[in-house]
DNA sequence: ACCTGAACACCGTTCAAGT
DNA sequence: ACCTGAACACCGTTCAAGT
């Protein structure tokens, strides 16, 4: 029919095996992604992704990296340093949101940026925010980390989706105060959603009163700088 | 040489199994950890695993609830409300020293307590001591989800350790303010370590801003309760 | 350049067979 | 009761072969 050579399109890419990895982690978790499921998924044979990723892991590396970059950094961009706990809070609310949206990636994505680009540029923004906000570089290095360990740990597992929705699964004699817990799986969102909420508002809280302490507001955008 | 039918032991034991796995997930990650593999190391074949524990899975959960099982909750006992900000913090620290000891087997830890004694008896002791310093049950249950968030990703991978270690790695071009994020992986235990203290202090600091609040005093046992 | 089938060295788990 | 070898249906990855 075709009289001119026209070139094949090939079968795959990089963004469609990231994509569809992408919904097969999230409709089925990471245990069901095999080369050879995700392949058939693609409709081509296992072997065929070796073309395109070196290894399935840095398959999952990608699917992580896609997550991280759906997370807001706009709210660092206005360089005015005093409203560093706004920010900060904004900025958690959209991390997590990114990842309760696609839980079954975060036991990769807890294992650090590495050198995933959109990991970086989430690391890189936060850093420089907080510094910009006048918090000493050792101090901001640590709002990182613990921001990290928060809301890593509460994209995690869901805190009520680790008990079991059983009535007779705790028994009250082993277990004094655990009468209610079963409930805990019905009601999961809700009391995660109240505890993340609780416990970003104290560590911000708490981080105010260091950040008197420190001084911080001196190097602030808005005032003269007194560290270089 | 020996007349007395004595009763052969036999070669394996559920303690001695788990102790294996936890030496095995320590020394190599929970990779290393296949049947055969851990079975070689017992000096079995594989499938004598599957007289003790119905999956392998079973094992890394028991692993798991004997690394719960180190958590010290005794400063729980002392039925005083008043402390409750110093016993959470010695818990947290607890805690976190035993994840630590055995980072390898957190992610099997994240998912949960479930069924496991150890880590139901760690939220039972804590839920019943906030509970009992005054806090109400819903805000004593966020207390419980939010250290687990901040615990569990304190522990399940370093922060600094999440960095590669090599100065060409982050271009100042992409990351302006990565300069130095290299140098993290060094340093990585005390980086860590810093981050978690500010952290526990800002949770605590914030929590107990709320617990002035919420009136919780009034509910210890060393006052006349108000809530039934 | 990109896809394939065959092959390698592994997996977790089941089961009939031994003691 | 507890351990074994053989077997099943899988893995991730390599590679020579095709286009």
């Amino acid at each position: 029919m075709c009289r001119m050579a026209r070139p094949r399109k090939p079968l795959l890419s990089r963004d469609r095996i990231v994509e569809t990895a992408c919904a097969l982690v999230d409709a089925e978790g990471l245990a069901a992604v095999s080369t050879r499921r995700l392949a058939a998924e693609l409709g081509v044979s296992g072997p065929s992704l070796y073309n395109h990723f070196r290894t399935k892991d840095q398959i999952l590396e990608a699917v992580a990296d896609s997550v991280s970059a759906q997370v807001d950094l706009s709210m660092f961009d206005a360089a005015d340093g005093r409203d560093w706990r706004t920010a900060l809070h904004d900025w958690a609310v959209s991390y997590r949101a990114a990842l309760t949206r696609h839980p079954n990636i975060v036991p990769v994505l807890a294992r650090g940026p590495g050198r995933r680009p959109a990991g970086l540029r989430l690391a890189d923004a936060m850093f420089g925010a907080m510094v910009d906000a006048g918090w000493p570089p050792a101090q901001a290095t640590s709002i990182g980390a613990l921001m990290r360990y928060f809301i890593m740990g509460s994209a995690l597992g869901s805190f009520a989706g680790g008990f079991v929705d059983d009535e007779t699964a705790y028994d009250p004699a082993d277990y004094p105060h655990l009468g209610q817990a079963h409930l805990l799986a019905d009601r999961q969102q809700l009391i995660d959603d109240r505890a993340f909420e609780t416990g970003l508002r104290a560590l911000l809280d708490g981080l105010a009163l260091q950040y008197e302490q420190v001084g911080g507001a001196a190097g602030g955008s808005s005032a003269p700088a007194v560290t270089p």
